[in-house]
DNA sequence: AATGAATGAGTATTCATTCAT
DNA sequence: AATGAATGAATACTCATTCAT
């Protein structure tokens, strides 16, 4: 029905329209007749170029992934100081996400609940931690007096700002007027400011009651 | 086969059951037939007590919800300081979703990755983002100086600080070796710090490029 | 929760629900359930008076059944001219459809499309037929020099008769500002003079084309 | 499994098995099962092509009215004599019934008995009781003196002629022996000399009793 | 290269019917 | 006598996946 492509467009243009339906409508709710249909194109292909719905989904996975992480990568000048890198790199994240919601949703909420994906994501996600860990850590390093806990710390403090970017992400995704680059100040507000303060050693403790 | 039971006793063990088959499967892979025969009971019960599999899930999603509010309820003394309540919160609820690991993903990921529960569950966290919100908001009437920004900058924030605690109660709920109360430490001490330097009025700025 | 009732009454109660719901949602959409319900008692009780659904379905076939015959017997003095029988079993049987609407379409209706019942029905039918033969056929032997041809005429005739009044009494049913009485006067009407001017010998033939 | 058959073909196929099943069970008692099997194709086709079970089942009553309708159509004349065109619609009803006996079942008994379709249903007799009526006003107007009472007496006519040649109908899809052609005799003959009696001003009185 | 035709396998849901109390 | 509890069996409908053309 459609003109003759090259493969590597058509591949393309299914994995767009899979991100899409997969977004709508999740997983599993999402059907490769919709996907065929939304693509423009009939389903022999899409099983054709991108096998079975499992393997598209995690195609389309990866692909979100890459580019995300290809666009954080674009933003941040690697020799810059720690709170500029962090600051960049933030505003590319929320900016990716505000312009690839549907991206998103399929990243963060549909391969999170399908107990299938959620190797595959955990993976990436702990690349992302890490990254932001050792950020902070070079922080520390270059803070004067600095002497945070123990060496696992980094990495809580990482997984639980990662998880905050993630909520304001999703939340971001949601809503069609946020600005990101406002999403992208609030995070970086605070959360420089408090490890800021954690890193130079204020600490909270229990009281005795 | 079984004894015959209470009508109340029933409902309890299929939604158990159910939020067992639903945490490990995922909304849509959990099938009717695997949920009665976890919960030891033929299909028609499921129905006759507990209605449709929406019905069903959203019960469960209500269920465990409120055991949740309730639990974090019972931990905190209304009467204490801010950062006690904050602290006795966040122990409640670690220690909730570290002894609730099932209803916590039922809670977390399916319901939100369900386009159709997920006006629901909004609307939880919106309760529970304002009660931090005004925490926050207590903590900085209590101390002296502080006259932080803008009024919805609570409410960022709130947001902010939740979508982290899910996220280390969301990992909490896969490590089985994980131990509550060292996350909610955790928590409160990069929460706390951060928000009480937020709130004497330092604030991260971009700087000119 | 009812209070104790001799056997037959709660029977009729039964029947009464039985025939309402029966009408409402026709054989296969009645559940059980409901007739129960409506009947204001449990589910076995119904099975231990009155059994299977089948036999449940059967009874209310021939108490209805019944009920028509006797009041269309109750309305015809059998001394009278055939005219006036007819007429007066004619009022008695739409002024019966008209206050037992829900029984009528239980019997015209449901009965009729259930390949399973119709056998029974159709006995019924034969019985009411062959009345209205014999009272074309007294009405015939009454008139002077009438000699309609063939014996089975008078059936055919009878037969064609029934429809028709089945046919309005259907109608009738279903339109509850219809007047009964005015209904059997059309009938009456138009089935006298026609049966009379046939009996008097006056026949159609398709003519040469 | 069988040969691939484009679409219109399929469909056609489909349709003659479901109008054989739903005559044979009635519309509940019909499996998609079984009409899958009877149209030797798998259940998914049927609702490829022909969408719900009630879809379908509207499907078959629209293909069976139409082709009765226009099978009737073809049969009379327009031009001709009233009751000519009486006879030639009759002769061609008949003889649709009986050559289609599976469709009439459909049409007559399982429409009728489904609340669901009954609509549907009173739209066609609706047309069909119209056409009668216009017939039995022609044939009055052709008529020299004749002044039938009320304007609606051509509709209570012709509905009644309707149910009772609906009811010989039926009675004809039961009784593979009867031959159509006499059939419509039968119901011409004592149609038409009652009518014209009738037409003529004879109307029958009740007596005071 | 591209697709309409076709299906096996599965899932939610319902209902007549029966026990245990 | 009366009922809440329980189920076997069926049925409509869907979907990922594959052929034949």
């Amino acid at each position: 029905m459609l003109k003759r492509l090259p493969r590597v467009v058509r591949e393309q243009q299914m994995l767009d329209a899979a991100v899409q339906v997969f977004s709508r409508r999740g997983f599993h709710a999402a059907s490769m007749d919709e996907i065929a249909e939304v693509a423009g194109i009939s389903k022999p292909m899409v099983y054709a170029y991108l096998g079975t719905k499992e393997e598209l989904f995690l195609t389309c996975l990866r692909r979100e992934a890459t580019r995300l992480m290809e666009a954080v990568a674009a933003g941040v000048r690697p020799a810059s100081r720690p709170d500029e890198q962090l600051w960049n790199g933030l505003r590319a994240f929320f900016a990716f996400v505000g312009a690839h919601r549907d991206g998103w949703r399929v990243l963060y909420r549909q391969a999170r609940s399908e107990p299938h994906f959620a190797g595959e994501l955990a993976g990436m996600r702990a690349r992302i931690v890490e990254v932001v860990a050792s950020l902070l850590e070079g922080a520390c390093a270059q803070a004067e007096a600095a002497k945070p806990a123990r060496p696992d710390d980094f990495l809580a403090m990482a997984y639980a700002y990662v998880g905050a970017a993630e909520s304001l992400a999703d939340w971001l995704a949601d809503h069609e007027e946020e600005d990101p680059e406002h999403t992208a100040t609030r995070m970086m507000n605070f959360v420089w400011v408090g490890a800021d303060a954690l890193l130079q050693g204020r600490v909270w403790r229990a009281q005795a009651e």
